[in-house]
DNA sequence: CTTGATTTACGTTTCAGTCAAGTAATCTAA
DNA sequence: TTAGATTACTTGACTGAAACGTAAATCAAG
């Protein structure tokens, strides 16, 4: 038998094993290049070659670019996404649980040129959609519904008022990092709690 | 005297005249696919068969495809600035006068397909900064500027509350277009509404 | 020595940018 | 009125570079 420790182990096929290594170094080099270059900018002889892989093995493993990608950006998000603990809302103040929930949100929590891949998915939204697909899927929804949750949760613990349309505040308040990368170029450390303290006086409970 | 009726005319050049009608084409043209394909997935050859020209004409009066979607951004964004009437705040209530102004400043009061050019600009700020460059002076910059305005104007009547952050509340509300996009796939005709609505008790001077 | 992973080398397509030859429009001068 | 000069536009073709996708050769692991 070649089974190992978990008994139900598939016998390992026959032939030269793949690196186990590849797969990891080539997601990352896409999700590199995309922020950099773009969708279509973006050639896989430079993801092979970030990847210290030649071309060929990429095709071996992903049918083309798209597929690539889409791979890339799925394998990504998933891991940010489960790299978030849940906020403890117990023992502060409800505007520095915002604050806190907000700074979350940012963009530059991921990857550094992530404005720069937003605005790549954006770009493809009419020749490739399931890369927004996906973005809104694994990155944008897991993020709104858990500022929305916090929202919430201070809502039935009556410190923001009963009246809040969770929906808009929260769309307002990550909107503002869209707009501070366009009117700047860059995401400054300070916005969330600044957009917070705006907006404090609408949605907290007087 | 070959002059017109407005005295100092220059002569006119020899030769044949260039069609006045083909740079309005083909800058269209370039908004149209920039728009839908992207900076680097757009072609000259596409260009030039949407505005019905040939290729060649278009190498004449532009050097490149840099150039050419530079000056095409330039035009379109001086344009659409160019045709925004200044606001009437007399006579209408501070929240209707916020709610106008903020839907004015819509992406989609431009081009239809705003979103995915503002996606390509975005895409392309590492390989063509000046895309981005144009977009904020001509695009973004006067219409924040503009919205800013407006709310200082109402503070100055005694409307809003005279301890806001007018330039976070600014991004705040610009920003909710691009995070409603962002989650849904389109801008909502009542967003603007909405988003003020929502934001109204953190502004208004009680 | 068989099997599959990986690489080196190749063919094809696409597109930017250029060029040459022919046609069209406008001005000037005879 | 007409002939020539000058510039704009079209058609068609060409070059070179980039990049996709593949086929043949090579390499590890049983």
């Amino acid at each position: 038998m070649t089974e190992g420790v978990e008994g139900t182990r598939q016998a390992r096929p026959p032939g030269r094993p793949r690196d186990p290594g590849i797969e990891d170094m080539v997601m990352r080099a896409v999700i590199g290049r995309l922020a950099v270059d773009g969708y279509s900018r973006m050639t896989i002889a430079d993801i092979a070659a970030d990847a210290g892989v030649s071309r060929p093995t990429i095709y071996r493993r992903w049918p083309g670019k798209r597929d690539l990608v889409i791979a890339a950006l799925d394998l990504s998000f998933r891991r940010e996404q489960a790299s978030l603990p849940p906020l403890d809302l117990d023992g502060v103040p409800a505007i520095d649980a915002v604050k806190a929930e907000l700074r979350r949100l940012s963009p530059n929590n991921g990857e550094r040129r992530a404005v720069g891949l937003i605005g790549s998915v954006l770009a493809e939204d009419t020749h490739t959609p399931e890369l927004i697909h996906i973005f809104r899927e694994h990155a944008i929804e897991p993020r709104m519904r858990r500022l929305m949750e916090t929202l919430q949760e201070l809502q039935w613990r009556r410190r923001l008022r009963s009246d809040l349309d969770i929906d808009q505040i929260s769309t307002l308040l990550y909107g503002c990092y869209f707009a501070d990368y366009i009117r700047t170029g860059e995401i400054h450390a300070d916005l969330a709690d600044r957009a917070v303290d705006a907006l404090w006086p609408a949605i907290s409970a007087e």
